[in-house]
Parts: structure tokens; sequence; C-alpha cells
RNA sequence: CGGGGAGUGGCGCAGUCCGGUAGCGCAUCCGCUUUGGGAGCGGAGGGUCGCAAGUUCAAAUCUUGUCUCCCCGACCA
């Protein structure tokens, strides 16, 4: 059998590459950073999008949508989101071409006035709007949602994991109170960390970021984590309580009940097409895309197996009976009945894209009423009745989503330890990798010096109390254990 | 943006050192035989060698520039 994927312990990174590729997710573009996303990337993204927008809903917020240009004026009102995004905008400067001989090239005559910023997000004209829609109390709360694209001038890329153009979603919200808004940052934050659990499959710590990892503007981030097979973290997804620091860059007041004219409070939060990735390394295998049930483009794949024209007929007509019952109780099914690849390639590029259940029909199952079920999580292969098959495989699908996670799970504990010193932590970090639980004296410079030292970062500081030590490094009190890694 | 590697039919590569007008495997198309784990045989089509300049009688090959990809670093979702 032709070896298209790399094996992972050869070679993570390509392997991931590979996997992309062989499961025809995406591929580069002539521009540096940027990808297309095929059909198959795209299905799995508006699953993955339609999932996501109706837990939105059910939370009470909307979708609109925001240019994609932003006046360059704009960014510059909040200082440490300018900070943090001035470094990786591209900006518009001119409108027009001009043919030249044989090609074009930037008329100099259109330069514009006020030159345009591409969104790397879209807080500023976001905020610059919501100050014409909020007078009153009573037009609190905003709560939107828009899903769009933006760009950020990354200096090194990898396809879904950093792009310069990525497809996401970004909600923004106006508030009345600090206590509101920080609790709507709390539930977004829930929201993520059910979506990644209970569509994805993939187990996420939650926290709060450091000051050093927080969004530019924000007064907290918090974040889910995943953990991917290689022992590196992964943000995942980040919901951020903004204050009033925009509200005060782009003076957004209200008059409250009491009458008194306050500044409005905010939060943002946004997940990205990186998820893609994160689901890639945290299911995936040698043979290609694993992916979990409820997010595949194609739940179940029929292959036909035949010998001659008069089987294949029979075959067929069998295969597709059961396309049409699965297809009536709403399961992504598809017959490949493409007669010029045979049974062995199907199964080979099927497993390589990703599809959680195989169905082979042969003149035999016809012949004794069975199909063959093959899973693409485990490779575990049944013969089964036809009979009573139809709500079978859909309690299947569920045990492959429910075992995906599980397994996922199961890794991460693996790969999460708890370390007291420095020495042990360099040690682990080097030897396993994955999430450290250590003691941390709460300073950037400390944080900093074992990010220069060990290439690990806080991923996040758990929630809540915990058991107070002292700081691996410095032996300085510390409240609670955080949680570090090597990330993505 | 720094260091390393690489761009040659759709994909993977050889050819580059030592210039002489492009080849292999897979894929594609046609035909026949095949079909329960990536089919076999026969025939056919497809490349201005990433792009642009330069050197030369002659450039995939030498020189310079430039773009893109991969790996490692600095930055970030």
């Amino acid at each position: 059998m032709a070896q298209k994927i790399t094996k992972r312990e050869q070679d993570y990174s390509q392997w991931y590459l590979d996997v992309v590729r062989e499961a025809k997710l995406a591929e580069h573009s002539p521009v540096r950073g940027t990808m297309v996303i095929r059909p198959t990337g795209m299905g799995l993204w508006e699953n993955m999008r339609n999932a996501l927008d109706t837990m939105f809903k059910e939370t009470g917020h909307e979708n609109a949508y925001f240019p994609i240009f932003i006046p360059k004026s704009f960014l510059s009102k909040e200082a440490q989101h300018v900070e943090g995004f001035a470094k990786e905008c591209a900006v518009v400067t001119h409108s027009r071409l001009k043919a030249v001989d044989g090609g074009v090239e930037v008329d100099p005559d259109s330069r514009l006035e006020e030159e345009l910023i591409v969104r790397p997000t879209s807080e500023t004209i976001i905020w610059d709007t919501y100050r014409n829609w909020i007078q009153s109390y009573r037009d609190l709360p905003i709560l939107i949602n828009q899903w769009a694209n933006v760009v950020r001038w990354e200096m090194r890329t990898r396809l879904f994991l950093r792009t310069m153009e990525f497809l996401w979603q970004e909600g923004h919200t106006a508030h009345a109170t600090r206590e509101e808004a920080v609790a709507e940052t709390k539930q977004m934050l829930e929201v993520y960390r059910t979506f990644a659990e209970e569509y994805m499959a993939m187990p996420v710590l939650t926290g709060v970021k450091t000051e050093s990892e927080r969004f530019a503007g924000a007064e907290d981030t918090y974040c889910i984590e995943a953990l991917m097979q290689d022992g590196k973290a992964l943000q995942a997804g980040t919901s951020h309580f903004l204050g009033q620091n925009f509200a005060k860059a782009f003076d957004v007041t209200f008059q409250d009940s009491d009458g008194e004219h306050k500044l409005v409070w905010a939060t943002s939060w946004g997940v990205s097409t990186r998820l893609i990735g994160g689901l890639i390394m945290t299911h995936s295998d040698d043979s290609g895309l694993v992916i979990p049930p409820k997010l595949a483009p194609t739940q179940i794949v029929i292959v036909p197996i035949y010998r001659n024209d008069e089987q294949r007929a029979t075959v067929l007509e069998y295969g597709s009976a059961l396309m049409d019952e699965l297809k009536a109780e709403g399961i992504r099914v598809k017959l490949d009945d493409r007669d010029n690849y045979k049974p062995g390639f199907k199964f080979a590029e099927h497993e390589a894209q990703g599809v959680p259940l195989r169905i082979a029909v042969g003149p035999r199952d016809v012949e004794n009423n069975n199909v063959e079920l093959a899973r693409r999580d485990t490779f575990e292969k049944n013969i089964e009745s036809r009979e009573g098959l139809v709500p079978k495989v859909k309690s299947l699908l569920e045990i492959i989503q429910d075992d995906l996670y599980k397994t996922a799970l199961k890794r991460r504990e693996e790969l999460t330890s708890i370390v007291d010193s420095y020495e042990e932590f360099k040690k682990v970090l080097d030897d396993k990798g994955g999430f450290i639980y250590a003691h941390w004296d709460g300073t950037a410079e400390t944080e900093e010096l074992i990010k220069n030292e060990t290439k690990a970062t806080i991923r996040l500081i758990p929630f809540g109390d915990g058991e107070e030590g002292t700081c691996m490094v410095t032996g300085k009190p510390s409240k609670k254990r955080v949680v570090f890694a090597r990330s993505y």
C-alpha cells in the first residue's frame, strides 16, 4: 500500500500537511500565507459554524455584518489595541491600477485621502457604530455576532493554524454593568467549551490568560486550551472582558435609570478556522483525517463491490435503498458509485478524508442480507444484518463521537503533569511535553524567564481557588498552580 | 524578519556539479480484462523546467534579482 502520508512519529509537521492535502481540506494559494479552503474543508467549517451559530442564537445573540475596511484613524484610538495589532495590518493605499504595456501597475493618482486598514479584528469599527446605537440603558445589552474573514500579516504561517486571512466569528457585546459583561464573557467561554467537547470531541481546559498573553485592549482574556497529540497546546478560543476601554476610546456612553451618564461595558469573543487545525491534530492518525461524526461533512460512505455489470446493478440498488433510508434519518451519507476505482482504493481514500463510518456492500451481502460496517477511528470491521441496520448505525455514530472524546481525554490526562521544581519542569517538558501544572509567583518577569529558557508559556490560570505553594523558579509564594505548555 | 532546505506535465521525483534544446513513477484519456484493502496489459495526451533580467552560438543547468513552500528561531489566534 502506497504511503502518501508521513508517519506522525517520523515528522509531525509533515504529517499534518500530508493529512490536510490527502483529506482535500485546503491547499496553498499563490499569496504567501493564504489558502484555498476546498469543499471538504469548507463542509467541515460549515458544520462547525452551524452548530456554533445555533448556540449563539440560543444565548440571545444576533448576527450582523460590519465592513472589512476600517479607517486608519480608528485603529489608533485604543492604546493597547494599537500596540497589539499595528505590526500586522494590511493597509489599502490606492484605489485603482492602470494598464502599462502588457501588465498593470498601481495608479499613483489614485492614492487614498485616508488609508484603509483591512480588519485584523472589528472592535474599532463596531464600537464606532455602537456609539450611535446606544443612548439609554434601554438600548442595552447589545448582543451581536458576525461571521467574517480577517487579515493579520503573520510572519510564519501554517494551513488552518495560522494563515494571513482566516475565517472566524467575532461576538461583540455591550452592557450596562461590569457584572453583566463579565457574566457574558464567562457564558461565551462555556459555549466554546461545550462546542469543543460535544461537537469537536476535543477536551479543553478553561481559564484566564496572564497579562502578557491577554488580548490587546482587554481587561481579562478567558480561553479554551486544547492539547495536541504531539504534546503541544493550542489556544482554541478566547472570550474577552474588555472593561470600558473601547467605550472610553470611542466615547460610548448611556444614560442609566438613575439619570447618570455612564460608560458602556464590553466583551468580545471569537473562534476561527484554526479550530480545524485543532481538530486534525486531536483525532487524526497515520491513515489520514479522523473527524467526529457530528461535524463530518459525510458521515457514512457506502462502497459497492461487484465483479460484473449484473452484480453492479444489484449491489447499487441495494446500496442506494440503504442510502435513502439513512438519509431519511438525517444522516449525511454518500454512495460511492464511481466505476473507475476499485473498492480498496475507495477505502483508502475515504479513510484519508475521515469519513467516520464505511458500509461495504457486495454480492455476498446482498445474498445474505448483510453489510460490512467499518469504523474509521478504530478500523474495526463487522458484518451486520441489514435488518435493524439504521438504528444500529445511528447509535454507532454516537459511540464513535463519544469514543473520540474519551480517547482524546485519556491522552490529555496522560500528557498532563504536576511538578514542583524547575528542574523537573524542564525535564518533563523535554521528555514528555503536554500540560504542566506548576507554581508561579505571578510576575511577568518570571513568566518571561521561563519562556526564554524553555519556550513554554503559561497557557492559562485555572478558575477558582487552588492549592497554595511556592514558585518553582523564585520560591516566592503562589496562590495556585498555573498551566504551562509549549504551544502552537 | 534571521538561519537551513526546496520549486522541473495534476502529484512525487531524476537531470543542475561538468550548458547542447527534457525524462521516470503515479495520476489523466481510449480499449480490453478486472473489482471483498490503493488492479493488469496495450495505446494516447500533457511541461516556454516558479517568475524576471543577464552571460552564451546555445540555459532546467551559470550569474543576479524576485515570488512561493517546508523546517528552526523572533511575533501572533
